[in-house]
RNA sequence: GGUCGGAUGGCCGAGUGGCUAGGCACGGGUCUGCAAAACCCUCUACAGCGGUUCGAAUCCGCUUCCGACCUCCA
């Protein structure tokens, strides 16, 4: 097999993947805070690492992949003076801030469930790991690049620049970071608490307003915006590991702090590769809750959005994602989102086509060579778009067996079916989504099916089309073909 | 203001210094009582201006436009 290559955003360079303790391979991906339902720009992160998740294992690889759920932590930092996010929406909506967490983690649970996307085999909490938290908290202290000022604990980016390249995942050149430009007038709380404005908290002490908040050497408060990473990541799969993913939006401060504290505290880089993926946009730009301009899962699905012509399924989305390289930005539009639904059902229709083809002796199929292609799309960096385009080439192979200008051997075809579904349904994670019709249904449908052939056999076309329309006004499609009549239900 | 990225045919989106993905739409066709669906064929683009080169959409420079990050963010 030919080795994986992946861009890593720490060197801006892609390299082969080689794991620190082949054959294991440990993923940490930063998972969601869970204080509001999610939206189109959830759902690409998720799509994207199902599939490196999916390939690594197609590959051979064992991989632990862990997703974590920030529950708390994550400061505000308008209007109030720096209230947890989640503390914040429980008083508004009088409710335990567990009860949110649990609430909002659900809702993304049902998202990763409608697309499909394998669990983690580790999902933790930010809110589960305060220990493991605040030992760490005590680790970068002792070793001098932490102090503690009113009960708060500040990492000490200046002290710790002096002996590590802080900046160098995000780009950012330290002195610039302090002179600060264009960050003019931004209040963050407890700044004149902080050594230096670039510091950020480790530790934060709790005012009493704080209905989340733990004891700990220093006050009663909460972790820092980015320990919970370092702290669950270094839990479960090490100092080092293969590969941290996320989205772009956390290359700053987010990641660049995750690696500061860990070599902080550790001495050693998190992260082999670091992968980012582009965000999604809406008319070119980003979909953001501050921007207002987001597309709830919910309202996706359901079409309940003025921005939506119609709903979109699941599958069409996750399509639609992985139509597009992970690094570049994706715009939302209607038009690309109808074009990967009909892409989609191309795609689907001929795995079921290759299910009806006849064999023969020869075979103008080549297996081995077709394999290869497949692997290589993904083995560059992940190159979906590629493999896509490349399993649209097969099925204009499969359409020609079908229709006999191609021939195939009864080993190939066993072979090309293997091939085909383990990388429409093992590796991209594509599903059918027809409701699983029930045995009664089939019946009924088999039935009015039947009555429609008598009528047309009496050339009773007004009974027959009769039927045709008030099903298709149901939502059942009948199509007509040459091995008699099929139907689908939307 | 600083840092970084991008401009590809009607739309979405890959990609490589020469052999110019793929999907959708459009157009044509097969099939059909008619449709729909499905299938086949067709459509040749790389922001502008310079430069390097035998050859550039692909490398370099400039210009214009757009975006991301710098603040919670997938």
């Amino acid at each position: 097999m030919t080795p994986l290559k992946i861009y890593d955003t720490y060197t801006r360079e892609i390299r082969p993947f080689e794991p620190v303790n082949a054959p294991f391979v440990g993923i940490y991906v930063c998972g969601p805070t869970v204080y509001g339902h999610p939206h189109l720009g959830h759902a690409r992160g998720p799509v994207v690492f199902d599939v490196l998740h999916r390939f690594l294992v197609h590959k051979g690889y064992k991989v632990r992949f862990v997703r974590n759920v920030t529950d708390v932590g994550h400061l505000v930092n308008d209007a109030d003076e720096g209230e947890d996010k989640i503390a914040k929406k429980a008083k508004v909506e009088q409710l335990e801030p567990m009860e949110i967490a649990q609430f909002y983690t659900d809702s993304y649970h049902n998202m990763l469930l409608s697309m499909n996307v394998k669990p983690a085999s580790i999902e933790p909490r930010a809110s589960g790991h305060i220990i493991e938290q605040i030992e760490m908290i005590k680790t970068i202290i002792d070793k001098g690049f932490a102090y503690e000022s009113n009960g708060s604990v500040y990492f000490d980016v200046l002290s710790y620049s002096k002996s590590h390249d802080y900046g160098k995942l995000s780009g950012r050149v330290i002195e610039d970071l302090i002179a600060g430009a264009g960050n003019e007038a931004r209040e963050l709380e407890g700044q004149d608490e902080k050594k230096n404005a670039n510091d950020f908290a480790l530790w934060k002490k709790a005012g009493p307003e704080h209905i989340m908040q733990w004891p700990s050497p220093w006050s009663n408060g909460f972790p820092g915006w980015h320990i919970e990473c370092s702290a669950m990541s270094r839990k479960y799969l090490g100092d080092t590991f293969d590969i941290h993913g996320g989205g772009m939006d956390l290359l700053f401060p987010h990641h660049e702090s995750e690696i500061a504290q860990s070599m902080a505290c550790t001495g050693h880089q998190p992260a082999r590769y670091w992968m980012h993926h582009n965000m999604i946009t809406v008319n070119g730009q980003k979909m953001a809750k501050s921007l207002n301009n987001g597309i709830s899962i919910d309202e996706f699905f359901s079409g309940n959005h003025h921005l939506l012509e119609k709903a979109y399924s699941p599958m069409t989305l996750k399509f639609f994602i992985l139509q597009a390289h992970y690094r570049g930005t994706l715009d939302f539009s209607n038009t690309a989102l109808q074009a990967s639904e009909k892409g989609l059902n191309r795609l689907l229709t001929a795995e079921d086509t290759l299910q009806s083809i006849k064999t023969g002796n020869s075979s103008d199929i080549h297996i081995g060579e077709l394999a290869q292609k497949l692997e290589n799309a993904l083995n560059e960096d992940l190159n979906t778009p590629i493999l896509i385009a490349e399993l649209f080439d097969v099925v204009t192979k499969i359409n020609q067996l079908a229709s006999g200008q191609l021939n195939i051997s009864e080993s190939d075809l066993s072979e090309l079916r293997k091939l085909y579904s383990t990388y429409v349904f093992d590796i991209l994670g594509l599903k059918k989504e027809s409701e699983a019709s029930s045995e009664k249904i089939q019946g009924v449908m088999q039935l009015l099916i039947d009555l429609r052939q008598e009528a047309k056999q009496d050339k009773n076309y007004a009974l027959s089309d009769t039927i045709r329309k008030k099903l298709s006004e149901i939502g059942i499609e009948l199509k007509d073909g040459k091995e008699g009549t099929s139907f689908t239900i939307n």
